[in-house]
DNA sequence: TTCACAGACTTACGTTGTAAACTTATGTTG
DNA sequence: CAACATAAGTTTACAACGTAAGTCTGTGAA
């Protein structure tokens, strides 16, 4: 194919969309959305941009580079309010934000804390809740307990959220199945009426759970400030 | 060396301690320990217990079955106490547990929630936790939201925990003190903050910091079991 | 002494991340 | 418009990974 430089199109011979940092995050976002983090390879990432894997060193430093930016890019999908608001409604906007984003993105979680990311959403979204929490009268050990504890939890619960095999929504009713068929029943009695009373139940729902965790924190939050 | 079987020595010819699935995952969990989870591979595994790679599938089935076990494993560390004693003592003491085993297996929080892992040492867990909360009044949704509040903090806060780069105890300052270099002070003011006058404070403590948010859990569950 | 077999080893394959060397496209000059 | 520098692709190669398949061997029973 010699159809180079001086034919007769020297402006737009291919089409070509350039690469980018950001096409190969978003391509990797989508992978890992589509078919789970541990079927990114730069060889797919590649594929999915129609380039060879190598190509991707041009415009991210390594694998870990694009985890990292994957990070950032999904934490900047998080909702914090603007000032103004209360602590407590603030907090409370941006934890459940920040459950949607890790459900819908259910490799971000593990992600997040197996990897040393400091970057500036990052680094700007912790800014962001020391200083609504130092604004709301929280003492500098107080905030830093309340940061901690939330974060635990929101972190911790879609992690956990993430271990069920769940494929789609509401099919953990399958999962249950599954576990009840291999499990001796008369051996864990608690864990039986668990999933046959509880969990298998139509009208269960997994976010109502979070909100039970989030809101019992935060009123215990809102005491400590109040009494302290 | 034709030192065979019929020479003169039939019985301990060579020493050879036989492999057993238990050989396996101890050596696992050792290399895991001391070299990081990351550098765990088959190969190595063998190496550690003067084998070939390929031998240790005589014992267990894969590596996510090695993985599986390894999990099973450090969860009988967790200290279960006996019936008989306040609920709220009997989960403060499996969760501090907990999470000491967490800390000293820095690998395990991550293996935890991106495993499936149902072997009999978890769902034992499990059963004892619903037991011991529904035996204390506990209603059976009441219970699901404590065990899930629970454990989301328990391996949140470890997994957290785990994403600081502390090589050594009490090694955070390093760490720290590389964050604030690379920072743009002025632009993070309360995170600097937090940092300068909290985290690099000599007396700082990570299991305080844990069982702050313990605490306030357990009360928050308490208030929940006396009113409802 | 012979023999069966559990349990070790050897070899081989496909996949991974990425270093190094190359080729080609693009944008700036004379 | 031609020549060239540079940016951004491709190709090739390598070491390390998990593991399937086949082979060899040490051990206990007959």
């Amino acid at each position: 194919m010699s159809l180079g430089k001086g034919t007769f199109m020297p402006k737009q011979t291919r089409p070509r969309i350039p690469l980018t940092r950001e096409r190969v995050l978003n391509a990797a976002i989508a992978i890992a959305d589509e078919d789970g983090i541990e079927l990114l390879s730069m060889r797919r990432i590649g594929k999915e941009l129609g380039v060879e894997a190598m190509s991707l060193y041009n415009h991210v430093a390594n694998k870990e580079d694009i985890l990292n930016g994957m990070v950032e890019v999904v934490m900047s999908e998080i909702d914090l309010p603007s000032e103004g608001i209360d602590w407590k409604q603030a907090m409370r906007r941006r934890s459940t934000s920040a459950y949607r984003m890790l459900s819908q993105h259910r490799w971000a979680s593990a992600l997040i804390d197996s990897l040393v990311s400091e970057g500036p959403v990052k680094l700007g979204h912790h800014e962001w809740v020391l200083r609504t929490l130092r604004e709301a009268g929280f003492p500098l050990v107080m905030a830093a307990h309340a940061f901690s504890l939330m974060d635990s939890y929101i972190y911790g619960f879609s992690s956990q959220e993430q271990s069920l095999p769940l494929e789609d929504e509401g099919d953990l009713t399958e999962a249950s199945e599954l576990l009840l068929q291999m499990m001796p029943r008369d051996q864990y009695p608690y864990l039986t009426e668990m999933i046959l009373d509880h969990a298998l139940k139509p009208g269960y729902d997994h976010s109502a759970e979070f909100e039970f965790g989030l809101d019992l924190i935060l009123d215990g939050l809102e005491r400590e400030l109040t009494s302290g």
